[in-house]
DNA sequence: TTAATATATGAACAACTTTTCACATGTTAA
DNA sequence: TTAACATGTGAAAAGTTGTTCATATATTAA
């Protein structure tokens, strides 16, 4: 049986990289804005551009353009320009995975 | 085939009520920040106090506290009591699977 | 009871974030 | 080319957050 002196050191020692865990929570703090979360439930329907964005939230390009960059930079979302035009979309299905298993525990009774 | 206003009716029509939104990008924000990440990463290991906490973290009592609160207010952490000791661990296998999807995500080649 | 221990909490300050505003960049149409 | 359009970006204001410090509460031991 371990002491409770050995459990701690054996967390330590499968403690992630200040790296990873920077990463991660950036990304979670990413997903942690209602600007955001907004923008991620209507990807998980439909690729859709800034405009179409700016529209179905009611606010202003520039904001949704802002938020698109702080999504993009952590690889939440991917782009594809067309013309004028800039269609973004989740980048996978872990994302969507990620949004769903969020969305379980807040709806949980 | 449906128009482009078409899709984003629809998208607007199955948003999520505001308090739904609010409290999962809240759930997202409370693991997004690195402190937090790291006691969850903790807790998904084992059952822990408050001082191992503050430990294992290198961090003050008072900021692990108040973080923990921060953590039970949202359903993500539970508290046992025992004696004057409080011990902390995840709140169910939601947590966990919805950390794991993260740390998929960031490990991603 | 008093002292010691473990955790919790309010206030305050520094650090960070989100939106707005003004303007820049890049693309299409005339 | 010029005008119109779609998106991107830097700076700044207003708001939010995390840690520290001092102190409070609660439990155990003497």
């Amino acid at each position: 049986m371990k002491t409770r002196n050995a459990i701690i050191r054996d967390i330590a020692n499968s403690m992630r990289s200040q790296e990873v865990i920077d990463k991660l929570s950036r990304t979670f703090s990413v997903l942690g804005d209602p600007t955001r979360t907004r923008l991620i439930f209507a990807m998980s329907k439909a690729e859709l551009c800034v405009a179409e964005l700016s529209e179905l939230l009611g606010m202003s390009h520039s904001a949704i353009s802002h938020q698109m960059r702080a999504l993009k930079d952590l690889d939440l979302v991917r782009c594809r320009k067309e013309g004028r035009k800039a269609f973004y979309r989740l980048n996978d299905e872990h994302i969507e995975n990620l949004f769903e298993e969020g969305l379980k525990h807040v709806l949980e009774p």
